[in-house]
DNA sequence: CGGCAT
DNA sequence: CGTAT
DNA sequence: GCCG
């Protein structure tokens, strides 16, 4: 994990016949593989209260650009993620990778009194808080959250009503579906635009292959997004399938936004290193509206909510058939 | 002290 | 700069 | 902030 990247085989990457070693005290030390593929789930987390406290920190850093002590924290939290049960003592960290001194500070403060008290400062602050709503509007970043603050703008209305900001398209759309997609997508729900996606690739292309990715593939019950991943047995007209396919949707009349991105996938170019050219597929980033009576179990919407439909995050990628299965993997996901 | 994913 | 994993 |  500390890598991000393909490393040389060495004998401690071979998957161990680990045995958790008895501790003194008598119950197994919490002993964890650095390697997420020797982790039993990718979706329980024993450690939420400590997580949560490192992820705060973590955006507290990334608000004040310091991008080194953000990366830290995401990955002190992916740690404990990992684990197979709750901390119970700070013992139980020692042997635990990308923990220091500050980290096992905050879980000793945590343990101890049920909060820390740098991560109570960072919550109470003004300008946490306001940058955490503006980053919230989809299209809207660090830095233009930061840009915004400066300008004495403390809320999302504030943003509106000021007739000098200029939204991007990105934008204008975060803000157009801000309630719809700031709410949690349900797996039924993902089921549904699965659903929708694969009617409308069948129509174009039938020898097409599909899968629903992202978090919802790792086991997940909700999401931010739905991630799509899909492709054509022709080599070479991936990239059309997918254009053909945001036509479809807007002739369909459910294409809200889109934002496409050409493949720059190149094998003579990435050779060798080719986990990086998993970000080279075409793909692009999408709202779609997804009817109400396409979902089995209804929509995941507030009661008052008499619509019939809601909008949704969705991404597509279409990789050249011979990667489609790399493209998996990868677009298949996990932060650890 | 430099690097930190793409 | 934003998005995604 | 953590690690090599």
């Amino acid at each position: 994990m500390r890598e991000s990247r393909p490393v040389a085989v060495e004998t401690r990457h071979l998957i161990q016949d680990t045995l958790p070693a008895i501790s003194e005290g008598g119950a197994p030390a919490a002993e964890v593989s650095q390697y997420a593929c020797q982790r039993r789930t990718t979706t329980d987390n024993y450690n939420v209260v400590f997580t949560d406290a490192f992820e705060v920190l973590a955006e507290c850093y990334e608000f004040n650009q310091m991008d080194g002590r953000c990366l830290a924290f995401r990955r002190a939290a992916s740690v404990l993620k990992s684990l197979p049960r709750g901390l119970s003592s700070l013992e139980e960290t020692h042997s635990l990778p990308c923990l220091g001194g500050h980290a096992k500070a905050i879980i000793g403060e945590i343990l101890q009194h049920g909060r820390a008290f740098d991560v109570e400062k960072v919550l109470s602050d003004e300008r946490y808080q306001t940058l955490k709503i503006f980053t919230s509007v989809f299209g809207v970043g660090p830095k233009t959250a930061e840009k915004w603050y400066r300008s004495g703008l403390r809320s999302l209305d504030h943003i509106l009503a000021d007739q000098s900001i200029q939204l991007n398209h990105m934008q204008q759309n975060g803000f157009l579906h801000y309630g719809d997609i700031s709410r949690a997508v349900s797996k039924a729900e993902a089921r549904a635009l699965t659903k929708v996606i694969g009617e409308t690739v069948q129509a174009i292309t039938p020898d097409a292959l599909l899968a629903l990715t992202g978090g919802f593939r790792r086991g997940k019950e909700f999401g931010h997004d739905v991630d799509i991943i899909f492709t054509t047995l022709e080599l070479g007209m991936e990239e059309n399938l997918l254009l053909a396919v945001i036509k479809s949707l807007e002739k369909q009349g459910i294409l809200l936004y889109c934002d496409y991105q050409a493949s720059t996938f190149d094998l003579t170019k990435v050779p060798a290193h080719s986990f990086e050219a998993m970000d080279h597929f075409a793909k692009c980033f999408l709202i779609l509206r997804l009817e109400a009576s396409q979902v089995e179990e209804g929509l995941n919407s507030p009661v008052e909510d008499i619509r019939g439909w809601r909008a949704v995050r969705v991404d597509l990628v279409s990789p050249p058939v011979d990667r489609y299965a790399f493209a998996l993997l990868g677009w298949t996901g996990s932060r650890v």
